[in-house]
DNA sequence: CCCTTATAATTAACGTGTTAAATATTACTG
DNA sequence: CAGTAATATTTAACACGTTAATTATAAGGG
């Protein structure tokens, strides 16, 4: 038979190895995130204005790897609950400045020593020599955008 | 300052770094997969039933990796299609069988190639010994399931 | 055999992913 | 400087992700 014709074995598949991947980690964060009450979007969002302070929009849905629309949407939200504040830009009226607002402020004192336990835990059992080599190939594989 | 209270930055974060090795990856495929009018998740469903035959919705959804509502509502779109077929199973009322139909069996045919393809073309700018470790290491990570 | 429990699928409700179109503002060009 | 092109955000529309509740059927225990 041609092997053009019987795809990939699923195991061996680049797109579903990483989906499960992501699946599996995910799963160790995704309760305690559900405790604090925030999903995973909302805390990368919450991550990214921590970090940087004030960010226009676009900045944010880059580095947080929102999509534009989504992002729109979950501003909405976040600054109603007082986890972000909301700004036109003076200089550009086109631009909308992020930043975190005290409750976001506080959330991220809250989650990130979970979080970064859970993430030792799972260094731990994962290996850290892996971690750091499954973070290079991720990275090179990034690169190798469409 | 308490490194628990700066989360680990996002570069260096295995979720991050796994979102976007899969953005990059599928932005080689999902151009194709659109020119043959099936989305990702779709194309998912046809392998898998391409691949086993006649499964019910359970263990497809397990394997393809999608939920079942998710895969409810994509059972009665694909079916409207003609692209699989869905039968009540005799000895278990409570299951539904699943199979691909001659359109799916025909989209099988003329996106396998494509993929294929594309998939030989990422490995060899990737290297297939960084495939064949990348895969071995999104592997053992998944097993470490919560 | 009933009755409870477990399982498979579906429905419901809401949020994000995704693409295209609309809106508002800025930048550029002749 | 008017008119067009480009950019940032939003809206719209529809699909999937996710959790909880519901429905239908099967399995098991007394």
């Amino acid at each position: 038979m041609d092997p053009s014709l019987s795809p990939r074995a699923t195991r061996a598949s680049l797109p579903m190895a990483l989906l499960r991947a992501r699946e599996a980690v995910m799963s160790h964060f995704r309760p305690m995130l559900d405790r604090h009450g925030v999903n995973e979007q909302q805390w990368r969002v919450i991550r990214v204005l921590g970090e940087a302070g004030v960010l226009d929009a676009s900045e944010v849905a880059e580095r947080a790897h929102i999509l534009a629309p989504s992002l729109t949407r979950m501003i909405r939200a976040m600054a109603e609950r007082g986890l972000i504040e909301r700004a036109r830009d003076e200089d550009d009226g086109r631009r909308v400045m992020l930043s975190i607002a005290p409750a976001g402020r506080a959330l991220l004192r809250e989650v990130s020593p979970d979080s970064a336990r859970i993430y030792e835990a799972l260094e731990a059992r994962f290996g850290q020599t892996q971690v750091q080599q499954l973070l290079t190939l991720l990275d090179e594989l990034s690169r190798l955008k469409a």
